[in-house]
DNA sequence: CTGAAAGCGCTTACAG
DNA sequence: CTGAAAGCGCTTACAG
């Protein structure tokens, strides 16, 4: 910057006002000095500037997913760039692997580099940590689950009502004994989605039964165990909820084992590549990961220009996409009472 | 830093040479520096340090991908957060959709933060410019695709010799005339897996014929309707190869619309997920995207270290991952003679 | 081994 | 509107 004062004919002080659009300069200075920096190829060093400018903002963001390269969390990661982009923001973006000790070590590092915000997938651990870093002047906004034990902005997907509009889906086509196959309860959406599932049942005047509840399901095999132990039980259900992807994978695996993919219906949370390729095409309740992404930078940016009320939680719609595995094909009759 | 000092008793270097862990500190003075950074919570500013320092190293990195979403790119910045995290750096990343202005411009952000290194998936552009990036001291790598008029480490996979391994197992498996599906030809990928189809053919003596071979397919359905006109020859192939995931699904769509997908065999470029659960299940030519991003990521670093010799082109294996679409079940003839 | 001082590249009151 | 000067939070010769 120096250099380009001198080339300009002007001072420092001139050349930082033009640079960064602060006070008032006159154009032909300004015009000097923007000849200048092409003529040298200037770049301001965003480092230097943050740490003298009175408001500290570096235009980056840090984000906490469990991983990276889960798809769900990689495409809201792309709704994250595109609201950070249009204020010429940037992501820093790591994987925690659910590990709470991770998770921290990346909210330090992150805010170290002196992010403006930190979106985060909290882990199953507590994220009280985090109120000093809010103290320090970290805008905090959470996605998928909320933090626990700290009050946040968070952005979910509607995994309660989700699961109940596929359940009053299914008993519209007739079904009445629905399984829930779900993964462990210690994670948020997984226990949300089976409350979802009892209500609905609740609403539906159906009874809970819980031989058709399996949860605690971590991996396909899991899965695939579960669902035929559930379709061996003395009168077994009709339909099938599956709460995860790989559970669903599993119950696809364990219903073609049998034989059985045309009888049982199926509903899975969450879409699957592919899942209107397969025979029969899967039912899923699909989630907009890009957008839940755009709606944490949003509420993120809203609190680093200053927002300071309550804390907000805004719940996505999911969205019921109904094909081929929830409309079997043979007729088949009322099952019996339970 | 300064109130760190204070409560420690010591002075402002005396804290920086402890936090650092550069020069020589007496254990006495270094203990009583940890007690009071534990008692402030104090976290030294990477900015501030690195504006300072001698190598002004900041231990972030960039990475430029065509897509952050997209799951192939997704995991090779797992591998390169995965290596980046071995030496305490993290990845800022940013999706170019494969626009060179949008490329430039993330560039020049990045630097702007000063990061350490970029790593590249250079779009359809020219990657002159980053010269001068590398000037100003920025590593450089590219992945996926070598860069454009400018010399540098690059990560590749096996395209010609993926595809060569798969033409060589249709022709085991008795087939003559194999049909090439490809993307447009301007993207390196896609040009290097058309070169490995011909030099495959040529190797095994079989003749190219141009209605065999379609490329400029950027869609599903371009690559659904090519298909079917490839099909619709006087003599057919009685096998396809498709050179990426779009053209993948299209041929599937295609064959599935005839009913021809146990009759003609398909091999397509990159694993698909549930490709397993298709039927018949695909054979693929997969790609290690994990590998690459953790290989990219160490020859950068060894640039950061100071490596200073000849442009280095690493190769990736691929694999062939046969499964039931290059083994349709009826038994069938050769083909009559082109 | 330790401290006082200069300075990295910038921004911002403070004068004029 | 413009410039000289102080200072953001740190590191590093330079003395001692």
């Amino acid at each position: 910057m120096k250099d380009v004062a001198g080339v300009a004919g002007v001072s420092l002080a001139t050349v930082s006002r033009v640079l960064s659009e602060s006070g008032e300069v006159r154009p032909e200075l300004a015009a000097k000095v923007h000849t200048a920096v092409e003529l040298l190829g200037y770049r301001r060093s965003v480092m230097a500037s943050s740490l003298r400018r009175a408001d500290r903002l570096t235009g980056s963001l840090g984000v906490v997913f469990e991983d990276v390269a889960n798809p769900f969390f990689s495409s809201v990661h792309r709704g994250i760039e595109e609201v950070a982009r249009e204020r010429g923001g940037l992501v820093l973006a790591g994987s925690s692997d659910d590990d709470p000790v991770r998770e921290r070590e990346l909210a330090d590092a992150f805010a170290a580099r002196a992010v403006d915000g930190l979106i985060m997938v909290p882990s199953a651990g507590d994220q009280a940590y985090l109120s000093r870093e809010r103290e320090m002047g970290v805008a905090l906004a959470f996605v998928d689950r909320p933090p626990r034990f700290l009050e946040g902005d968070v952005v979910l997907s509607d995994n309660a009502g989700g699961i109940g509009e596929a359940v009053a889906h299914l008993h519209a086509a007739g079904h009445r004994r629905i399984a829930f196959l779900g993964d462990r309860l210690r994670i948020y959406t997984a226990a949300e989605r089976l409350r979802g599932h009892r209500e609905a049942l609740r609403e539906l005047g159906l009874a809970e039964e819980p031989a058709l509840v399996r949860t605690g399901l971590a991996s396909t095999e899991a899965a695939e165990t579960a669902v035929r132990e559930v379709l061996d039980v003395p009168v077994p259900p009709t339909a099938l909820l599956t709460s995860q992807n790989l559970v669903t994978i599993g119950a696809i695996r364990a219903l073609r084992g049998l034989g059985l993919q045309h009888a049982v219906a199926l509903v899975g949370f969450d879409d699957l590549a592919l899942g209107d390729m397969l025979d029969p095409s899967v039912t899923v309740i699909a989630q907009d990961p890009t957008e839940i992404g755009r709606t944490a930078a949003r509420l993120l940016f809203e609190r680093i220009d200053g927002y300071a009320g309550p804390a907000r939680t805004i719940t996505l719609p999911t969205e019921l996409r109904v094909r081929g595995s929830s409309h079997p094909g043979p007729a088949r009759e009322a099952p019996p009472p339970a």
